[in-house]
DNA sequence: CTTGACTCTGTAGTATGGTTCAATGTTTAT
DNA sequence: ATAAACATTGAACCATACTACAGAGTCAAG
């Protein structure tokens, strides 16, 4: 008994069976290996991997990009600099993500601070937060 | 001349016409005055707004989401406490994310060195940096 | 040995976040 | 004064990421 239903798959990461089906057909996980009768079972392993999709669109990654990280190096196509600048450049979009949400996180708390006390609202500091110049990278 | 064609603020943000317009149907901006030919015409500082709006979407926040952050302070119905739990409720996301961004980035930190190397690939490190316990929220 | 919960395939429908278009009017540059 | 570049509305269209059938077969408990 080693192996999981699609739909005990789909409970334990907490998705639609649904959508584990639509993960495969978009080739985010690989077709799973098939009982007598058809049915799709799964090794344990793949809830990790369901649930790191599951987060990753959280934060903001399409599942082109997921998909990406996943493959990143399984790809056969591609050099190891090939491999090694996309990398580089995954981790620049994502300390960029980590600076954005810590100013916002910043403006919150301070809108948080705001709210203890009983005078009216100050005026909104989010959007003090994010109004810097853009020094965007390249980016979706 | 102080004021914004959609046009020019549409470009000093980096998005285009009709998706100004469109987050204005949404009520993601207020509908700026017009001139007497009915042309919008917007306030410098609603710049920084769409740009606010542009990022907070980059890091995987819904429209709907950044209506509310934006929104937070001047909702009529809630109560300051609505409102400070909401704040801290956002906080304890935006910390998540940050965590998950970390662990995505260590892993990919760890497979750029590997990348230096000539062996052959390891095993997908990222594949373990986010299979972890999901502690949710609540969470969209 | 049936009944209810599960699975299969394939296709169609939905929500979000835009984008494009047609038909028309306005501003600006030459 | 006229063309190019810009603006208006409303509605249709699109991609992404699901979500919900229909119609069929399978499995597990009582």
């Amino acid at each position: 008994m080693n192996g999981l239903t699609i739909g005990r798959l789909a409970k334990q990461v907490g998705l639609g069976i649904e959508t584990v089906r639509f993960y495969e057909r978009q080739g985010l996980i690989k077709p799973p290996p098939r009982t007598d009768s058809n049915y799709r079972i799964y090794p344990v392993e793949e809830v990790g991997r369901l649930k790191f999709i599951k987060r990753a669109k959280d934060l903001g990654f399409t599942l082109k990009e997921i998909k990406e990280l996943l493959f990143m190096q399984h790809d056969p196509h591609a050099t190891k600099a090939d491999i090694k600048k996309r990398t580089v450049e995954k981790i620049e979009d994502i300390k960029k993500k980590v600076r954005d949400l810590s100013k916002i996180q910043g403006a919150l708390e301070h809108l948080a601070g705001t709210c203890d006390g009983h005078g009216p609202l100050s005026e909104c500091p989010i959007m003090d937060a994010l109004t810097g110049e853009d020094h965007e990278h390249h980016h979706h």
